[in-house]
This record gives C-alpha cells, sequence and structure tokens, in this order.
DNA sequence: GCGTAACGACTACACCTGTAATCTGAAAGA
DNA sequence: TCTTTCAGATTACAGGTGTAGTCGTTACGC
C-alpha cells in the first residue's frame, strides 16, 4: 500500500478525496487547473497510483471508475509526521514555535489553537 | 540560491549547519551513520549543494572547507510552508488540530505552547 | 626526483518524476 | 461489416536523486 505518493500524484489525490469513484475524464477537469495538464498526463498518474496501490478501480462500461484506497488523513499524518521529524526532531512544540517566529499565526490563529488547547485538556 | 534541497543533500546540510566549516572528510564522520554512506557519496551531495548555491567553499590546502550560505531557519520555513500549503490550505490551525488528533500532544507539548502563545500575545 | 596517496572534477547508472505520445483493442456509428 | 473513435496499456524521454566509481593533478614521504 504505502509507496510514496508523489506531489504531482497528490494533486490527484485530492480530486479522488474530494469525490470518487469517477472516471479519467472527470478526474481530469477537478484537476488544479493551475497545473496545464493534457488528459495524458492525468491518466499517467491515475496508472501510477494503481499501481502504487493508493487507489482502486472498478469497470464501468468501457472504462474504469476510480477511488482512493488511502485516507486523506493517513496521507496527511504520513507527510506532517516526515517534515516533524526531518526538521523539528519530531517535536510539535518548536514547530508551533517556529511558526510563531514566522508570523504565520495570525491573532485568530492564536485564539483558534488555544481553544482548540482548551478542549483537549478537559 | 533557492533550488530545491533534496533529502539526502538535506542531511549533509545538517552537518553543517551544526558545524561550519569543514572538509568533506569531517562531513562524511558527522553525517547521519545510519545513512551508510561512503565518502563518494558525500562528495557527490558537497558538489551538488555548491552547485545549487546552498553551500560555499573555500580552500584550505589542497582541499575545500564548506559552509552553508542559506540559514537552516530559512529552509526550515520554505520546507513547513510547502507543506502547510499542501496539506492545509497554508492554515496553522489545521495543522495543530491534526496533530492533536493524532494524538501527538502530550500534556507538556500542551503546556509549553500554551505558554508559548501567551508570549505572542504580550 | 619519483612514486603514491589524497583531493576535487567528471562520469555512471538505475530509478523516480513530470509530462506526454503512440499502440491496441473494442464499441459504436455509417 | 467497415471505419472511426475512444478506453486503457505501453513506451518515451529529459531532468532529478541516490549512490557511487574513475580520471587527472598535486603535495608529501622516501
Amino acid at each position: 500500500m504505502s509507496e510514496r505518493i508523489s506531489e504531482a500524484e497528490h494533486a490527484v489525490m485530492e480530486v479522488l478525496w474530494t469525490q470518487a469513484p469517477l472516471g479519467a475524464v472527470e478526474v481530469a477537469e477537478r484537476v488544479d487547473p493551475t497545473r496545464g495538464w493534457s488528459i495524458r498526463t492525468v491518466k499517467t498518474m491515475l496508472s501510477r497510483l494503481l499501481a502504487k496501490g493508493a487507489l482502486a478501480h472498478e469497470q464501468d462500461g468501457r472504462r474504469y471508475l476510480y477511488r482512493p484506497t488511502v485516507a486523506r488523513e493517513d496521507f496527511v499524518a504520513r507527510e506532517s509526521g516526515r517534515l516533524l521529524d526531518r526538521m523539528f526532531g519530531g517535536r510539535v512544540t518548536p514547530l508551533v514555535a517556529h511558526l510563531a517566529e514566522q508570523n504565520r499565526l495570525t491573532d485568530k490563529d492564536i485564539e483558534e489553537i488555544e481553544a482548540l488547547l482548551r478542549e483537549l485538556k478537559s
């Protein structure tokens, strides 16, 4: 199941996490248009994701419908974990500290996170 | 300056962010041993990082001493930003929420982050 | 001075990625 | 039935990455 999903492949996964099952053409229509991909490219991604076991397909007439076999939650967890391990020795606090220093936290963010943490403690 | 630094190259950068300048041999000695790299491999990484402009070198007798030209802080900021954008639409709160759900937050983490946020507000 | 060891430079090579184009078979229209 | 069309399957191909090996030069030890 868990071969790595590349960045371009991820764009295809996002489509299918939003809506599935879909045929290749529907996926191509929904994929982030700023990529400017041809349908060929999308089909290549679908094949590779199938080969990697990240998608399953079912026959629908003369075409396939694709659906994720990997939960977005799990993918996000793996990728976040990797970053955390690589950059912050697996510790969350340094990550938050870093984001704070980068001014990536608005006042609203801070409020929300505090609320979240209060929630966690109860 | 800002060609992308690959994962393997990153392992070399970490050494030089900890201590610099260093010669190739010293870098090889300090690089994460679980990689099991030969000195050749480390030298290749050093060359590529030079070519990418992530390192500078100065002559020291018949060898080079290498030092980072990129701050670790900046590298971490770029990589974190990429993850945040790709996975969480650039928002920090969903990231923290996600980590919380994954139980990556200990009570101590929560304390620390709350302290951090209190700090930020003042 | 002469061979050798140690540098960096250059080359190698398989696999992954991004980005398709071509092939093949079968459905559908004429 | 003959042809066109549309799927998926297979092939392509350049650039990046991981992981070295070889070449050419030069400082050093004898």
